[in-house]
RNA sequence: GGGCGAAUAGCUCAGUUGGUUAGAGCGCCUGCCUUACACGCAGGAUGUCGGGGGUUCGAGUCCCUCUUCGCCCACCA
């Protein structure tokens, strides 16, 4: 027999234990051939170097409920945890270690600097991993992977030859995003953009004739040091004399023409464009367009270089502005500045100001990619939830751009590609050989050119992190081979995510489920909200508005945090938590636990080892509380179920709490009191009956509360320490009879002791005091009501006497129930005759107007006509009952002489 | 500039296809240390369902419009 219950609610003292004990008995590893239907998780692999935080929280909770929920329904359930090398995000996190040592990574050389970010990663990398167990995350530990193992890094450099060879991987040279701290292009999705409020200066530059200037607006002034043109639009008849001719380009002395060009909006600032082809991805287009020079005037870390005049060299391009836009005021060039707001790219990780950059990188073409992806969508092949975000899929899939994936990092997986350096050149940092020119794209590391025999040397750069995430679906699996686990475990099932990142990762991972396996990754995408702050901001660390959940679990325990979390949020909308009182927002799950504890402690205390199954105990001996809480719990079992598969898990949630504390504490373990306590018979009934419902109600409610739920139900009847709650069958419908009559004719009872204690404190009768209640016009249903449970609603209640149609006393208070059965307390000297009569009063206006809307409604032929008979049946029940209650109440007035 | 979402009690949110007297948790008020639980028990108060118009027998729910927040996308220099 397992230890008896703590007095005191203690999380610490009971998960750490259970979850290395889950971890012992293997629960939640999964074999290609277990039995079941598989449902398969892949969790969103957190950076390496992360550390648990309320996004995290969030994110993970959701997809535990999820993965228990469907194992304890028998299927084949796996969940695979990772974590993502997070190429920018971690060589940061290192760059910024070795610079307290004085260095940087250059200093130390890719070779060093690289064996250095893995010991770093050793070290304290997969912490976040340790931080999930105490959230009691299910997840089948013995497949964690890592983006930068061996297996995946195969499967990545196989996609790479593989779509190179389909000419869906290209290199070339663009305009890119690139982050001049990072020293790395970035993909369009991570510069992002901000709203800035900036200015935008009007700037002459002088024609080469000397007869005027033309007047260009411009938001980044240093970049005109790079301009080698201007452009109007073609019908532009401001500037058409002007087409052709040439403009003096103020500081940098140099002569620009002005060209013709349809991109240009005339009404748009003056409707002349600069044209920086270097450093502006239009301009690029246009410059193209009209064969304009290309004037790169930038350093990679976005210092002007020796392309302008050497008082601007070495400026970064800030300092270079205020510079500019000086000289060009001393000069009379500059004709206005307005305030101008637009939005500015920075980079995702460190979030510098973006600089497009013209640069040699590799991309992967999506358009090919993204037509069947569009297709599974609009075939109905995937579904989200909430259901808009999936219109945002569709339109992103529309209008998708090429990825660049190269990145000028040395953390990340080496582009798998080969230069031919020819037979006798020694190295050489740049790009341009003497080698035979030979490219080689390859899976294996190939030693020699195929073609010349030259030396070879690889690609400089590492692939964008999100090249390996988005093949996690397959590769976590053994991908490229064909492998007992990828068979059994692909498609999965469902994505749990933040909608940051459908695009940098879901909508990726449907196109390379796609081309790669021929199937969607997952069926359904499950897009849940944000964790924000009381003022409805972000948490993030630079704010310090974050919780931890590490703190939140030491103090409340794991169950606590995910019941909040989990009904604290619905479907598409955020959750709002405030980092300075823990206590107030954690309250919903730390209230419940402590709740569940007790209704623990109270049941496992009356429980012997001689609890009968409820299938022992005839039918017959069942009382009518008994039948009603088992037709409740029938109830919340196909509630619950339903609202788990519909992913509206804060319902699931809310109807568990409401079948436990309301039903089951407040009502069923008040009544069964004195048959446990007194030994009274029937006790054994209510023993079994207590026994089956808490069992099925924490079945219900493990997926939110697992430890909990596993430590109370190992101590029910007939469970051992040996079992687990988390591999039990999950309740169905049969598991609890539904009684109909049962819950109706409780539900007087109910109703009857709610109006007699509402009585009692409207007159402020002594909580300990007896009184005697009488029973008028008692309905047949309230006439078994008393029958049946006349000794719950004197105890309940706190009455000395229960009398069916007894006689009214004048000095009384009453209540007439909805069934227009009439509740009477003499009251003696504690009834003031003007309150009752005042209060019989107010009640009876409140039914006369609701009688009054009634009839109206009743009253009118295009209702009875039109609505549904069944509409019109209720309705006219609802009227019928009004007035017979409104009756009731006058009489009783008339009765004590109440004037009017 | 496009696309989308939201506005319901002091706070955070439910309210499934239009049809009970619009609900929950937290907070608030009153009374209770009733031997599972004061992280509790019992009772109670609180809403022109953002404004305006419309459709309908009937609108918190559908349509239009306005206002206010929020999100995503976008090469107007």
């Amino acid at each position: 027999m397992s230890e008896p219950l703590a007095p005191q609610y203690e999380p610490a003292n009971i998960e750490p234990a259970l979850y290395r004990w889950w971890q012992e008995q293997k629960l939640y590893q999964v074999e290609a051939d277990s039995p079941g239907a598989p449902y398969v998780i892949q969790m969103p692999p957190p950076n390496v170097t992360a550390v648990l935080h309320a996004g995290h929280g969030l994110n993970d909770t959701i997809q535990d409920v999820l993965i228990r929920f469907e194992r304890m329904r028998g299927r084949k359930t796996l969940w695979v945890p990772g974590t993502d090398h997070a190429g920018i995000a971690t060589q940061n996190v290192v760059e910024k270690l070795i610079a307290k040592e004085g260095n940087s990574r250059f200093d130390l050389g890719r070779e060093l600097f690289v064996t250095r970010v893995w010991s770093f990663v050793h070290d304290t990398g997969g912490l976040i991993l340790e931080q999930l167990k105490a959230l009691g995350c299910s997840c089948d530990w013995s497949r964690t992977y890592f983006t930068l193992d061996e297996g995946l890094s195969r499967a990545v450099r196989e996609v790479f030859v593989r779509l190179h060879q389909k000419g869906l991987i290209y290199r070339g040279k663009y305009i890119i995003n690139w982050c001049p701290r990072c020293l790395t292009a970035l993909s369009n999705e991570e510069a992002e953009k901000v709203d800035t409020d900036g200015r935008i200066w009007y700037l002459r530059y002088p024609l080469e004739e000397g007869s005027g200037h033309l007047v260009v607006a411009t938001t980044r002034p240093e970049t005109m040091l790079g301009d080698t043109g201007v452009a109007v639009h073609p019908t532009d008849e401001r500037y058409r004399h002007l087409i052709g001719k040439q403009l003096r380009l103020p500081l940098a002395d140099r002569l620009i023409p002005i060209v013709a060009d349809e991109a240009v909006d005339p009404a748009f600032g003056t409707g002349a464009v600069k044209i920086t082809p270097a450093h502006d991805p239009l301009d690029f287009e246009i410059g193209r367009r009209q064969g304009l020079a290309t004037i790169d005037i930038m350093t990679p870390a976005a210092h002007l270089n020796d392309e302008v005049p050497e008082r601007f060299r070495g400026l970064d391009r800030f300092v270079a502005r205020k510079q500019v836009v000086k000289e060009f005021e001393a000069l009379g060039l500059l004709e206005k500045v307005e305030p101008h707001r637009n939005a500015v790219g920075h980079c995702y990780r460190c979030d510098t100001v973006v600089e497009p950059r013209l640069s040699d990188q590799w991309f992967v073409k999506m358009a090919p990619l993204a037509a069947p992806a569009l297709k599974a969508y609009r075939d109905g092949q995937l579904t989200f939830i909430p259901e808009f975000q999936g219109d945002n899929y569709a339109n992103w899939m529309e209008n998708i751009r090429d990825w660049c994936i190269s990145r000028q990092l040395w953390w990340g997986h080496r582009i798998p590609v080969w230069y031919c350096e020819g037979t006798e050149q020694p190295r050489d940092e740049r790009r341009e050989t003497s080698g035979c020119g030979h490219v080689m794209v390859s899976t294996d590391v190939p030693t020699e050119c195929s073609k010349c025999g030259g030396a070879l040397r690889q690609d400089e750069d590492v692939l964008d992190t999100w090249f390996s995430s988005w093949l996690t679906p397959f590769s976590s699996l053994g991908w490229p081979d064909d492998t007992a686990d990828l068979r059994a475990f692909y498609p999965g099932t469902t994505m749990v995510t933040a909608p940051e990142i459908l695009f940098f990762w879901v909508a990726r991972m449907i196109m390379a489920g796609l081309e790669f396996m021929g199937e969607v990754p997952f069926r359904t995408i499950y897009l849940h909200g944000t964790v924000r702050d009381t003022q409805h901001r972000k948490m993030s660390k630079s704010l310090g508005n974050g919780i931890d959940p590490l703190e939140v679990i030491n103090r409340y325990g794991a169950d606590a945090l995910r019941y909040t979390v989990v009904s604290g949020m619905s479907v598409g909308t955020d959750l709002i938590l405030d980092p300075a009182d823990l206590d107030v927002s954690f309250a919903p799950g730390r209230h419940f636990a402590n709740k569940l504890w007790n209704i623990g402690r109270l049941l496992l205390g009356q429980f012997g080892d001689a609890t009968r199954p409820l299938a022992e105990i005839p039918e017959t001996s069942l009382t009518l509380a008994d039948r009603w809480i088992l037709a409740r719990a029938h109830e919340t079992i196909r509630n619950a179920t339903q609202h788990y598969e519909r992913f509206r898990l804060n319902d699931a949630a809310g109807a568990i709490y409401h079948f436990l504390w309301s039903d089951l504490a407040d009502w069923y373990l008040e009544q069964i009191k004195p048959r446990l306590y007194d030994a009274q018979p029937g006790g054994d009934v209510a023993r079994a009956v207590a026994a089956h419902v808490f069992d099925i109600a924490l079945r219900l409610l493990h997926p939110v509360m697992p430890f909990i739920t596993e430590t109370l139900w190992q101590r029910l009847p007939g469970h051992t320490e040996q079992e687990s709650i988390s591999v039990s069958r999950w309740p169905t419908e049969a598991n609890a009879h539904f009684d109909g009559d049962a819950v109706t004719v409780f539900g007087l009872v109910q109703e009857m002791i709610g109006a007699i204690r509402a009585l009692r404190a409207e007159y402020g009768v002594a909580p300990g005091q007896q009184i005697q209640v009488t029973i008028a016009d008692a309905s047949p249903i309230a006439r078994r009501a008393v029958g049946a449970e006349g000794g719950t609603i004197r105890r309940l209640a706190k009455l000395s006497e229960l009398t069916l149609d007894g006689p009214a006393e004048a000095n009384s208070a009453t209540a007439v129930l909805s069934d227009r059965t009439t509740i009477i307390i003499p009251l003696g000297d504690l009834v003031d005759l003007d309150q009752e009569c005042a209060r019989l009063g107010s009640e009876a206006d409140e039914l006369d107007r609701l009688v009054a809307v009634q009839e109206v409604k009743l009253g009118n032929e295009q209702f009875v006509a039109r609505a549904p008979a069944a509409i019109v049946e209720k309705e006219r029940d609802k009227l019928t009952a009004w007035r017979a209650q409104a009756a009731t109440l006058r009489e009783k007035r008339t009765a004590l002489g109440c004037p009017g």
